[in-house]
DNA sequence: GTCTATAACTCGATAGAC
DNA sequence: GTCTATCGAGTTATAGAC
């Protein structure tokens, strides 16, 4: 076990108040509960992080932008259109099983504060759906695939690799799919949404 | 304009608490933000509905059951399949414009409370997603469409209908849609999402 | 039914000892 | 750096007058 990086007093805060906010929102999530968390009081939480909205905004922050590294990874890739679509769906779905809570967080906190974050957002730098949208409409271009909208395309792919983890007590309670069960069904579909996406771009 | 239904002092409290619920969430909301936005005192929520949780149970089970009726009505329509599904998207699409924070309000609220919210949810009725199973069994059977999972269909189809509305402030800052645009778009995927679903049944 | 006033409690934040 | 103790603001809920 490395102690080194995991052992010292700040990280036990940052996992613990991961964990809570990420489970309860800004507004459920108490300091009590992320003290209890971390095995400290809550004069420590204030000693390390001057006040709620100072530590929210660290977890807010992290846990936005571990969105878009596999985005970008998958979208700048030199690797056919194909391939990338696969490669994507694989890892997204991958990265959503180990962080089950991380999407409606986001979704949740973004939509509670649209303006602040529609500012801070890309920093500047080409969304990853301008991005895209380059890519799409060469291949269009050279005829690999047939003309597409490729926003719709982009939000498509998206919604259905995200949408079935924030609806998962739905589709348990309507289907009777235990958690065994659940997370299998989520394995298939990383060929089962590729398959979907690229049939439907082969004219 | 019509008196004795929404005049009440009742009606005013549930519209206002409805509106506060669904934008800040139960542990965001406060009692006197929703007598303020009714135009009465906190006190006078207690006298019609005792507790904070009370009021939300109300409110919450009102949001939740606003999904079905137009799931079910669709299902059970008795018109083709590829009709069924036309008239769902764009019904449901309707909806959601007319409610924009409806979808985020239930899956959030649903999530913190998966356990409690398993137990209630169809009242020992079928699902919506059990009663598509059949039918689409049906037309498999009666080689209508080719073979398909029928839950992958279902969840794919609310996916794409429902996924846009809770990620709008992403699309919005990714694509630099405004509001008017934004609305055009959905408007346009109350036909290309059934397009896009019925090709793919096509074999 | 509706109000004002306030009790009872929760929670973020700080003071100060070690 | 870490703790205990406590303050003070904000919140749900109730008492009681009208």
């Amino acid at each position: 076990m490395v102690k080194s990086e995991k052992d010292n007093t700040r990280d036990r805060i940052l996992g613990a108040a991961k964990k809570v906010f990420q489970s309860k929102g800004m507004a459920g999530a108490r300091m009590q509960d992320i003290a209890d968390e971390a095995g400290i009081n809550k004069a420590l939480l204030h000693y390390y992080f001057s006040s709620k909205a100072k530590l929210f905004e660290v977890i807010f922050k992290e846990a936005f932008s571990q969105f878009f590294p596999k985005i970008n990874a998958a979208i700048d890739a030199d690797i056919p259109l194909e391939d990338k679509i696969r490669f994507f769906c694989s890892e997204y779905i991958d990265m959503m099983k180990q962080n089950p809570f991380l999407p409606l967080f986001v979704l949740y906190e973004m939509n509670s504060r649209p303006k602040q974050f529609a500012k801070e957002m890309w920093h500047n730098r080409q969304s990853p759906l301008q991005r895209f949208t380059i890519q799409i409409e060469k291949e269009v271009k050279k005829k690999n695939i047939r003309a597409v909208n490729p926003t719709e395309l982009f939000i498509n792919m998206l919604s259905m690799l995200v949408f079935p983890f924030v609806g998962k007590p739905l589709w348990m309670a309507a289907s009777g799919m235990d958690e065994l069960a659940f997370n299998q069904f989520m394995e298939e579909r990383k060929t089962s949404i590729p398959n979907f996406i690229i049939e439907s771009l082969n004219k």
